[in-house]
DNA sequence: TAGATTGTTAATCGATTAACAATC
DNA sequence: TAGATTGTTAATCGATTAACAATC
């Protein structure tokens, strides 16, 4: 079977066009161009026709999009149409907030469980999920088909835990730890760094206030 | 003055540059080459060298890179040596989570307040700052000189909250809402939509296990 | 000086945009 | 059929990599 690789760029702009079509949807919208997407979303019409062929023809020429038909297709293609287990390791306010999420189970993740290492937090219920200790964490994965992991926990403890999951045969880890997870080819890794998020906003912050002192100056 | 645009590639490369920077320093590393430096982060020396030349040469021929100079002129150069006041605006677990991140003041950012609209949470005290209703928010914000807001509310939210920042002279939003702000030219917006890299997960999921079934097949 | 390594130019690669024929 | 809009090819743009002269 033939199946040409598609670009990182491509696959990070998926979930923003699906997020609008889900908006179009409850907004009563039944057909869109790339036109009308284009200037919604601000992106250019031709990126986004580009961009859809990679997964075959999904619209119509003369009609546009169906915005009911496009959305599904999306979910396939990002696999949220599947169901797959999660464990939150970190039972902290990011692991909490991430738990609380209530969109979550609608897109196919059920939280299996929660973990922690702070025995203040062992025992305790979130959102229906009792927080354990993470010395049974394999025996859990392996009973519970658990296919990702997310890690919020501080960057020091995180290596030692993406072992032991890797091992316990985890397919996916979503780190949110400060720090790059070295892992086999085979599982997949994708990273949330909240602190590298912010150092771009504060590039960004200081390049603006560099441009208006500069204009000032002209003026 | 001439001031030719960095690419947004290269800037968002610069706080990993700066993250193993301080992982070098910390292992008292005083000097490193782009080549070795480029097998630890696993990219190209020749990316390194281009990236940082952007800024003028930090590096000198037959010896490399100082650690500590390049970690401080990178500092500089994302504005992380200077002070940004910040508010957080929503105060559950993820509101929570950020106030709590130890390493936010040592980075420049002060927490001047925290809002939300709970009644059950305002007067709360988290890391020694009161939790406020949104009243008063716009005089906070002048009162405080603050240039940052995190706005960590849901979706519905969110615009209101975004315009009211924008008419009060925010000059930054740190958008964890599950939405786009649309604000003027001169309000940067720097978005962390976990939805969407929960989405790009669940893709590479599904593409390493199509991948694995593929290669079975053939055996 | 010789060796190492940068800064920088040139070559390559990939991604985005433009254009238009195909077709609903 | 005529108009609209896609799918797709070609052109452009930008980013990455390779190469090497400059220089510490």
């Amino acid at each position: 079977m033939e199946r040409k690789e598609i670009s990182k760029a491509v696959i990070s702009r998926l979930p923003r066009y699906y997020r609008y079509l889900g908006e179009l949807m409850e907004d009563g919208v039944e057909r869109i161009s790339s036109n009308d997407l284009s200037i919604r979303m601000k992106v250019t019409a031709s990126q986004i026709r580009q961009d859809l062929n990679n997964f075959g023809g999904f619209g119509q020429q003369g009609y546009g999009y169906n915005v009911k038909y496009l959305y599904t297709e999306i979910a396939k293609i990002l696999g949220i149409d599947r169901q797959h287990n999660l464990v939150i390791i970190g039972a902290g306010n990011l692991g909490q907030a991430i738990a609380n999420y209530a969109n979550f189970e609608r897109r196919g993740f059920i939280i299996k469980g929660m973990f922690d290492t702070n025995p203040r937090l062992i025992g305790l219920v979130v959102r229906g999920i009792e927080i354990r200790g993470v010395e049974d964490l394999e025996q859990f994965i392996v009973d519970n088909d658990v296919q990702i992991a997310a890690l919020t926990i501080p960057k020091t403890k995180a290596p030692e835990i993406a072992d032991r999951l890797v091992k316990a045969g985890i397919k996916a880890i979503w780190n949110f730890a400060h720090t790059d997870l070295v892992v086999p080819d085979d599982v997949v890794v994708e990273n949330v760094h909240l602190s590298e998020s912010l150092m771009r906003l504060s590039y960004k912050v200081c390049s603006m206030q560099d441009q208006e002192a500069e204009n000032q100056n002209k003026s």
